[in-house]
DNA sequence: ATTAAGGGCTAAATCCTTTTAGCTTTTAAT
DNA sequence: ATTAAAAGCTAAAAGGATTTAGCCCTTAAT
């Protein structure tokens, strides 16, 4: 294992670059002998040759390694992780792994930071807003992919859920059984998930005639502390319980499951609850919870799709909008 | 950004040998003058001067990059992986993931691969036996850290989860509300998770002075769908039905849950279920699931700490029981 | 017989750092 | 005044691959 060019060059009594000339699929442009070229190739078959992909890497100033950049490595991004790696794996790709934990500054630290270990890509669930993004943009010279979360703009490449449309179907669905007196719990508000899955649940109560009153929406953050916090709110400061509350993630439902175990059991008596991202264990909760599910493994390839679309075929950057699924329980 | 050594020296009015002399911290060794050390600093600094990793890894033949092999990214390993990445990111590292799919073979590729890529060390969760990863020790020169799954071996490396302690205990608290006619729902038999657990599960009820019958034990794999499998075997080859059910993890479960869904509503009422890992959502189940909770966050820090010590401190191996934690509903 | 074209291969530069061995100049000692 | 030691710095090699420019030899053409 992992002997060198020029070694593979003494055994075939030639020089490094005919090996390289071959090993590269050159032989012809360079005109080398069929005959040396077989030799050659044996040679390196029997010997397990691997170029080492650290001065392949210097040469060529290309790494074929990737940074991934999620804020954390939870059910859904793990998912998205898992998939992007296992594409990236079938084209040569590696894939460097780094969780923000939805920390502005250790996500500009990590860029940086991969950046600097040459990276040939990012993909990234980011927090910066278009500004920031554009700053970063000018100072690094390698494609970027977003990836869950998007920034407007006509040369950003972005592969998202499509989070109003999964949103408004999901609420709409509410709406349809007549249930419209629905408290949003969201999340991180600037984040275009955020945006986009408010917008989504206005559009549908818009639908039906109903004008969404600004004191049923709250948003905090995705934390599981802060649904348990919004439903707090919601419980305690209105005096009529609501007849639906919508959780814009599956940490925000968790928070709302545990305030309502320990204050508020009954809370599903009167409460219909629907929640944005699905997980199987939903299946096993009474009432049944509705849910918005996102094809992680359609985001992922997506947006792996698309980095290597412009890393190797010139393509440019691409923005891609997918579908999630409505779970009816 | 990304100006070379040469560039930096130029600026300077030196020899790019002085400038990565007093950059590595070596100015007094050759004595270089105070003047010129701070000329050099001052203008790095201006000029935030990052050395080119890949021109160090291929110089230093090291990488600061260590591969991390692991079945899936799901909610365990995904929370294994993320504090990694951040224990190894604050000395410098970065971490290259990828996923076998607990399929031996893909193992293989992947480790292969990831050493052909220069990384300084492996973090394994593997399928291998023993024989097989002594095979793999002799070609491959670099740490490797097994995770979560062990091998016996005096001088191999591993952190994982006591699962025969933790196994023995859930089981026990069972065993004293005079619970012991328990069906063990297993994963992959050759596994330390599989053979620990089954322990810990045999050695509950031996305590309680009961001998456990072969047939109440089952271990296919440890996907949902075996979980559903051995779930439908228990139910329907024993005319009696269980007192308890124990699933050797959260994914089995999972298969239960959907069997008993489907096929089974009433389980719950004549049986308990209790099961390895935790997740949140058991806490909204009816009736209450018992389980052991794996420190995923320690498994973690331990892990990449021994590899640390290896690359750095030459430390040796060490081997890590890490306690899991009951949680009782 | 000379020139041109083509076939078959290679030397050397390049990517950027690190490190060894050693050069030149100054200072101190005898 | 000579030698030895110290101070301050650098040339060049090494690490392993890729690629450009070009060498030498044979064959074909004029």
């Amino acid at each position: 294992m992992s002997l060198s060019l020029e070694e593979l060059a003494l055994k075939a009594d030639v020089s490094k670059t005919t090996v390289s000339l071959v090993l590269n699929g050159k032989s012809s442009i360079y005109r080398i002998s069929k005959e040396t070229e077989n030799r050659i190739l044996k040679i390196a078959k029997e010997h397990n040759y691997k170029p080492n992909s650290i001065a392949r890497a210097l040469r060529l100033n290309k790494s074929l390694t990737i940074g991934l950049i999620i804020p954390y490595l939870n059910r859904h991004f793990g998912r998205v992780a898992e998939v992007i790696e296992q594409n990236a794996r079938e084209l040569g790709y590696q894939i460097i792994i780094a969780v923000t934990q939805d920390c502005l500054n250790t996500e500009h630290d990590l860029i940086e930071n991969l950046y600097e270990r040459n990276v040939d890509g990012l993909i990234l669930a980011t927090m910066m807003n278009r500004d920031q993004f554009n700053d970063l943009s000018s100072k690094i010279k390698i494609p970027i992919v977003l990836v869950d979360r998007r920034i407007d703009g006509d040369d950003i490449a972005w592969v998202v859920s499509d989070d109003e449309q999964g949103t408004y179907e999901l609420v709409s669905v509410m709406c349809q059984e007549g249930v419209t007196d629905i408290y949003f719990v969201g999340g991180i508000e600037k984040l275009s998930t955020s945006i986009d899955r408010l917008n989504g649940f206005k559009k549908a109560l818009l639908d039906k005639g109903v004008e969404c009153n600004q004191s049923k929406i709250q948003q905090i953050g995705y934390a599981v502390a802060d649904g348990y916090e919004m439903t707090k709110n919601i419980i305690e400061r209105f005096s009529k319980t609501p007849e639906a509350i919508f959780t814009s993630a599956i940490t925000l439902l968790e928070g709302l499951l545990q305030y309502a175990k320990e204050h508020k059991p009954d809370l599903f008596n009167h409460t219909r609850v629907i929640t944005y991202d699905d997980h199987p264990m939903l299946d096993y909760l009474q009432p049944p919870i509705f849910s918005v599910r996102q094809n992680a493994e359609e985001i992922a390839k997506k947006s792996f799709e698309i980095m290597h679309g412009i890393l190797e075929k010139n393509r440019s950057f691409a923005q891609e909008l997918i579908k999630p699924e409505l779970i009816l329980r």
